[in-house]
DNA sequence: CCGCATCCTTCACGATACTG
DNA sequence: CAGTATCGTGAAGGATGCGG
């Protein structure tokens, strides 16, 4: 019945938890949708958000490999965000995510 | 580049919602591995929860139609539970994260 | 056996002010 | 512009005790 996951919880808590975070799933969107996105544009695209919160955000996807940070050593600075190839391998995942939450709205009758 | 995604990071975060928590994956991966399991056997299964914490996170479960309590009326009391024909619709996506984890973790050198 | 009530701790996130 | 530093807050989780 369903044999295999041994002890494999704590693979699927690892990717849990490389996507989790308030502002993550919106980030991980907004770079997908534009290769590279400046912090303050990234600012005014997510209402609500912190500059504090945005950036440990950004630089945690980053430790991860997710996304790229680039600096260009302009005054005022400009920083870039973009998402990695490896990055897009997450793509997959997000997009069963985004089909099963849209039915389990539906059918838990908040959409 | 990329289209599709418009607006629909909140698809996304409402999967993520129903699966995070500390010991959700670790309940499912029981669940998924045994058709009916006690609460106490639970509690056995997963060394480290709390009564109170493995109670709330299992009743969360079973609000969203993830697991299915059934309450024996005897004496001492008997709870089961179980998960139901929706919550197995879960599986692909927990496949996927743990195949996708296991990469993560072997890139990070952390496997 | 199963779970609720109460209290406590921790940590993610938020608000605000300051700087190269 | 793109941060860091500091302080505050709430929600998730943990420990313990009582009860049907």
């Amino acid at each position: 019945m369903e044999e295999r996951l041994t002890q494999s919880e704590c693979l699927v808590a690892s990717t849990l938890q490389v996507i989790s975070g308030k502002w993550k799933m919106v980030i991980l969107y907004h770079l997908f949708s534009q290769p590279h996105i400046r912090f303050s544009e990234l600012m005014r695209k997510i209402p609500g958000v912190s500059q504090r919160v945005l950036t440990k955000q950004l630089r945690e996807l980053e430790q991860e490999g997710i996304v790229v940070r680039t600096v260009y050593p302009e005054v005022p600075p400009r920083v870039e965000y973009a998402i990695s190839p490896y990055g897009r391998s997450l793509r997959p995942i997000l997009d069963m995510m985004h089909s099963w939450g849209e039915q389990h709205l539906k059918r838990t009758g908040r959409l």
